[in-house]
DNA sequence: TCCATGACACTAG
DNA sequence: CCTAGTGCCATGG
């Protein structure tokens, strides 16, 4: 077992979790996948993403809620689809970004 | 083993 | 708004 395939599926856990609507930057999602500052890592995992996935992929953005994605366009239509207005493959975190639940960050 | 690349983030100019 | 540099990790030549 590779230590990396366990953060692969945490992130994909933490993905899975954005509700629709909604959307997270890499950022956020390696610290909610207690990987924090592997921004970098959740791209990659991203960009190797398999087809058959049904990950909400579209609610990842940058830092900055643009969309840094080979296929922008269709990122565009999907988080339309959800309400959630993009100009210019930019998204308002202001409005959109993605709380972090407070569960996650409790101790059990 | 070294170097280059990638759906990132942050800081500085 | 832009570019450049640095840090992070995994993969491929």
């Amino acid at each position: 077992m590779s230590a990396s395939n366990e953060n692969k599926k945490a992130v994909w856990s933490v993905i899975a979790r954005i509700p629709s609507g909604r959307v997270a930057t890499y950022g956020q999602i390696a610290t909610l996948a207690d990987i924090p500052g592997q921004a970098r890592f959740v791209g990659y995992l991203l960009a190797r993403l398999p087809q058959g996935s049904t990950l909400p992929w579209h609610r990842v953005v940058n830092s900055s809620g643009k969309i840094t994605n080979p296929n922008a366009a269709a990122q565009a239509v999907r988080l339309q689809a959800e309400s959630v207005s993009c100009d210019a493959n930019r998204v308002s975190l202001k409005q959109y970004r993605w709380q972090i639940p407070a569960e996650s960050l409790s101790t059990t």
